[in-house]
RNA sequence: GGGGCAUUCGUCUAGGGGUUAGGACGCCGGCCUCUCACGCCGGAAACAGGGGUUCAAUUCCCCUAUGCCCUACCA
């Protein structure tokens, strides 16, 4: 227990959590005893605001993986809680934002599974959920702090800013603003706002200390002076993101802010606003960040880092969730696998890490693995179909019919592999069947046993009229009266038949090879035998 | 430069004043097996360093080191 606000997420945690068999989340307010003091309890239980969390990106390129996580940590703390879960698009920084980014970062988080209650097109009662289109907002209470004298213009140019900070730096003081617009008089001002010169509005740092209590780290604090007064309102009417969200999380009744720990230094701007506003401020959640493995932030240059290349390479949206909330976060036990209900059952801010962890590849790909094995047949087609087509285009007819042929050579790769976009390179043999110049087939039946046996077997399964799986195996398996048996038998079936020595199971391979004869692109396993006696043949 | 946060196997982590420091990925070995996988069994592998406090410190405190984040008219 860090602090008194611990305890008292405890407490709501398990009177507002109720799962039912689905893993839907109803709220309900169960009474049951949990404390000596239970009077108390409820009573603090019924003043307790509803849990509203955010997340609130900045629409400035694809959804990456350390905003999903931060996205899934909120999410899953509003369904675990029953609150709401709102989405609010950050777009004040006008050059960087587009429309195309929030779309593609909506796309992504649906795509995850997240939903949310409130946002942009949906609606809402606190709205509009678009920074941009709060402008006259963050106007009206940048005045307020302008009138009530917490905030100040500034007519300091660009230039003059930069010169101030270079000799800060040179002199070894801290670059902090020095403040020469605070002491500007009322008829200078006016002189210069008649002149037309243009000012941003800076806040008056006041000179406190101040402590932050935060849910993952406990107490942080700051001495007086650690911050120079900074700009809340930019020269083109523009607000700064440190103000805007203090406004709009306190405006949207956000309860609990739940973001990375790249924003604590952030944090001591934001309560000196809450202060000066007089408004309470919400509680906050600083997960660690997220690394790449060089240790530095996790971004682009790490590789693939964005939600939507994950999904492009063949990553399932479970085993994604799965990681992401493993990355920073534990239960308590020793447990790695989680359905999404699951992780929103067992979720708790408290558990979250307040230590970096590097993003590793090797476990989010043994989890795919493991989200992919346990998938039905229903959803295998589904994620497994698109990648299947991408890679044979031609199968197009078969997916849209729903065929089970493809059903078929998707099963025998599911236990193989580790990512949906191996499929094509997996599944390639199907269509190709390449004997000549293939120096593992020559090493292969350079072996006079191996080459006796695929002879023999191609024979007789040339000679089937009506070639079945039955009377496939039959033919096959016949050459055992020849006295071969086990591996001699079944490695030069599997060579015959495929071409390489690894691949799927035989007996599920066999019935995709039969069925799907009809197939034009499809090299049928007579074409397959012909071809073997043609190139191994006596 | 200043401020903040952090530091348990290579990585993700559990634990926490007295433990054989637990699990997972990855790695190595074995079993299963027509191959490759899956699965199962086993193995190697960690408390950053120095001072305190204490009978006892990996755990609490301080310092150092290291890493990261912030220090914008980015978010």
């Amino acid at each position: 227990m860090r602090d008194g606000e611990q305890d008292r997420e405890e407490v709501v945690l398990c009177l507002f959590t109720h799962h039912s068999a689905e893993g839907t989340i109803s709220p309900i307010l169960a009474v049951f005893w949990y404390h000596k003091s239970s009077k108390k309890l409820k009573e603090e239980i019924m003043n307790q605001k509803p849990v509203r969390v955010r997340f609130a990106p900045s629409p400035t390129g694809h959804l990456h993986v350390g905003g999903a996580r931060t996205a899934l940590f909120n999410w899953l703390y509003a369904r675990n809680r029953g609150g709401k879960f709102i989405l609010r698009i950050e777009d004040t920084d006008q050059a960087r934002s587009t429309l195309e980014s929030e779309k593609m970062v909506k796309h992504d988080l649906r795509w995850l599974g997240m939903d949310w209650d409130e946002g942009p097109e949906i609606g809402g009662d606190f709205g509009p959920y678009r920074q941009s289109e709060r402008m006259e907002i963050y106007k009206k209470h940048a005045e307020q702090l302008l009138a009530e004298g917490k905030a100040y213009r500034c007519f300091c140019t660009d230039a003059e800013l930069t010169a101030k900070r270079e000799q800060a730096e040179a002199e070894s003081r801290s670059p902090h603003y020095d403040g020469t617009c605070l002491k500007l008089s009322e008829t200078e001002i006016q002189e210069k706002l008649a002149a037309g010169v243009p000012f941003t509005i800076r806040f008056k740092v006041p000179d406190n200390a101040y402590t932050l209590y935060d849910m993952i780290r406990g107490a942080v604090h700051w001495e007086p002076g650690t911050l120079g007064d900074f700009i809340i309102l930019r020269s083109d009417g523009m607000p700064v993101y440190n103000f805007c969200v203090v406004v709009d999380d306190h405006l949207m009744e956000i309860s609990h802010v739940i973001r990375a720990e790249e924003h604590l230094p952030n944090t001591l701007r934001q309560i000196m606003l809450y202060e000066a506003f007089g408004w309470k401020p919400p509680k906050f959640a600083h997960a660690s960040l997220i690394l790449g493995q060089d240790r530095s932030k996790l971004s682009k240059r790490h590789g693939a880092t964005s939600v939507g290349q994950f999904k492009e390479e063949g990553y399932l949206s479970e085993a994604m969730v799965n990681y992401l909330a493993l990355l920073g976060w534990n239960e308590g036990k020793d447990r790695e696998e989680y359905t999404i209900p699951e992780l929103i059952k067992a979720f708790s801010v408290k558990r979250i890490n307040n230590s970096p962890a590097v993003f590793d590849m090797d476990k989010l790909n043994w989890l795919n693995g493991i989200h992919l094995r346990k998938l039905t047949d229903e959803q295998l087609f589904e994620v497994g179909a698109p990648f299947l087509v991408a890679a044979f285009p031609f199968l197009t007819p078969l997916v849209a019919d729903h065929n089970p042929w493809i059903l078929a050579a998707l099963n025998m790769e599911k236990n193989k592999m580790v990512l949906l976009s191996e499929l094509g390179e997996r599944l390639q043999f199907l269509f190709h069947y390449e004997l000549k110049g293939n120096e593992e087939m020559r090493a292969f039946f350079a072996e006079e046993t191996h080459l006796a046996a695929g002879r023999l077997m191609a024979e007789r399964i040339l000679a089937v009229k009506d070639l079945t799986p039955d009377s496939f195996w039959e033919a096959a398996m016949s050459i055992k009266e020849e006295g071969f048996k086990g591996k001699a038998l079944f490695h030069p079936l599997r060579a015959l038949l495929t071409g390489t020595l690894s691949g799927p199971e035989l007996n599920a391979m066999v019935p995709v090879l039969v069925s799907g004869a009809n197939i034009p692109e499809l090299v049928s396993i007579q074409d397959r035998c012909r071809k073997f006696i043609e190139v191994f043949g006596r």
